[in-house]
DNA sequence: GTTAGCACTCTTTAACGGTGAGTGCTAACT
DNA sequence: AGTTAGCACTCACCGTTAAAGAGTGCTAAC
């Protein structure tokens, strides 16, 4: 669809005032933010236009106009143009993550919860995928005569634990044999190869330990199905509550949909796996819930490839010419962040 | 204060009937609920008189009662007969609970899931306290050549670890020397004896050893700080979106006092140590922000002595009688389980 | 001490009219 | 053909008013 530079610019100026104000804009109010001069009723026009081809409606007859979803996606895609990232934004951003430390899944959080502090959004993270991870060590930590904590360490950083019971002595030689099957069966293995096929071969090869190795090795198994998984972590999404006038009360309908995270994890995963940032906006997201809301969200590296997403979701009416850049700062600093850790031997 | 028997049976009945309906509760409609004939007249006498002394009050002159927080006071101490918990909660509680598996921070987190879902209220819980408990173990699991990662387990089956980088080669020779000063100075020691000056003390004794050893030595000094911390745990946030009329738009600051969390932790901190059930009803509460909700917090024992608590927050038109005794036997579950946990080695 | 009766208070709801912002349309202008 | 001034029109918003209804406090009789 192409636009005219005038129609184009009275786009951008509503959807630019609509974000700032939250306010229908009429006309007159317009003619102040644009750099050329024509009446109220050129304005009018082509006002009238952009309706008719989808841009912008009217709440009601004799109201101002907001922009549609597409009115949005045509000025996040041609007008916007984004501002460049504040020194002081800038400063919150890497103190907070420096702040946290190298576990992976602490770096997440806290990189949620910066970034939702500073967008006044509610923030949704993946922690990294352990897709390509292998397991780098083992260890089992006796708690007890019938007990132990098998710790499992992949070498994306990644560290899993669990208590596994067993029926028999955990004896010293147990033990032993354990260490045995895991030096031969799954050091240097990837965690996808962790599979049920894997599993009953290597049942079949234990022989006759299998009564007793059999608990601990399927914790493994447990542990290592566990480090696949990426987790979906949520942050500010009280935050969401300061827009209640927009949300009215689907307020609750849409925290619970954060809260519940499998949608979401969809939703996350299907970004393109290109550098850029991907926006949603309204009813581009498959869900109901999401109708009124915009994703602005950015996939983070390690050594180059697509390991996890970060981003935000505030209402349509978000700033996105600011917080656009905000969200790609902080998922190229996070995947910086990750990749040395990673490469760190 | 002596009210009389029929005073405390209209108090009853005006608490119980707020706590159903939400409305004002006027002298008709009592009538019903009244298991005496009286005329609607002599209600309304009786029920200025409860105004005059403090346990009613009205919204504005021609409505009905509700209870003031001095009214709810009196219906828990007084009125309030405990309901019997229900099969079906009992076995929604036990399900949620034996589905959390044995790592304690996970029950916990489960046991206020369940609560809040039970309850349509928040719930909050503290992890239990690593106070008493000492230190069983410690491992070193090398990472790479300059990192490893410090596991602790305390004899409370509480699993921290850390992953800690040095400047100089983690050789087998040091990992070594590491796990003799553990062995000497660390295993069996009281989480709260490792503090400053046992630090210092043990620097003192390393000799030239302290520039090699002593990033991983405070590393467990961090851990040990760290299991002896009790966090708290939220759950279900977004119930109390549920009575959003109730708080009106108080419901955000609500919400961001819950998640800010270090006054909650005093708050359940100052719980009575006693085995029962502790409410407390709005402006009992030392914060603002809980002027219009109530608490209802109980301890969990492992081996018979307080180590956390559990409680949910909800509006003070909450349903005691109900939940009371859920919080009670959940409370009471958790501390079994834990128990259990510890005590089998 | 209890109750019937009644006037009174105050909220809620709907209806009403005025105001103002903003529009769409038409006719004149460049 | 595009632009603009002018104007009638629409509709949310606001304050007022009126009626309805719920519930009360009080008084006087039981």
């Amino acid at each position: 669809m192409e636009l005219s530079e005038r129609k184009q610019k009275i786009l951008g100026a509503v959807v630019e005032q609509y974000i700032k104000t939250g306010e229908p804009v009429g006309s007159k109010a317009l003619l102040n933010a644009l750099d050329f001069s024509v009446s109220s009723a050129t304005v009018r026009n082509e006002m009238a236009e952009l309706v008719s081809m989808g841009f912008l409606e009217q709440p009601h007859t004799s109201a101002g106009r907001i922009p549609t979803n597409e009115g949005y996606r045509y000025y996040v895609d041609h007008l916007m143009v984004n501002s460049t990232i504040d020194e002081s934004v800038r400063r919150r951003i890497e103190a907070g993550i420096h702040s946290a430390g190298s576990d992976p899944e602490k770096l997440i959080e806290k990189a949620g919860a910066v970034l939702a502090e500073l967008t006044d959004c509610a923030a949704v993270s993946t922690t990294p995928s352990g897709e390509g991870a292998s397991i780098k060590r083992i260890e089992a930590v006796p708690v007890g005569t019938h007990t132990a904590m098998i710790v499992l360490l992949t070498s994306t950083g990644v560290l899993k634990s669990k208590v596994c019971r067993s029926d028999t002595d955990l004896s010293a030689s147990v033990i032993e044999k354990f260490y045995n099957v895991v030096k031969t069966s799954f050091i240097g293995l990837p965690l996808s190869s962790v599979d049920t096929a894997m599993m009953q071969s290597l049942v079949a090869s234990l022989g006759s330990d299998v009564f007793t190795l059999m608990p601990l090795v399927t914790v493994i198994s447990d542990l290592a199905q566990d480090a696949l998984r990426t987790e979906i972590v949520l942050g500010g999404q009280s935050n969401l509550l300061h827009y209640s006038n927009y949300y009215g009360n689907s307020a609750y309908e849409l925290l619970e949909f954060l809260r519940r995270g499998e949608p979401l994890s969809k939703l996350l995963s299907s970004v393109s796996s290109q550098d850029g940032v991907e926006v949603r906006i309204g009813s581009e997201n498959p869900y109901r819930q999401l109708m009124k809301s915009s994703v602005i969200v950015s996939n983070y590296n390690i050594d180059g490839s697509k390991r996890g997403s970060i981003g935000i979701i505030g209402p349509t009416r978000i700033d996105y010419a600011k917080l656009i850049p905000s969200v790609k700062f902080l998922t190229n600093l996070v995947g910086e962040m990750l990749t040395k850790t990673f490469n760190d031997e």
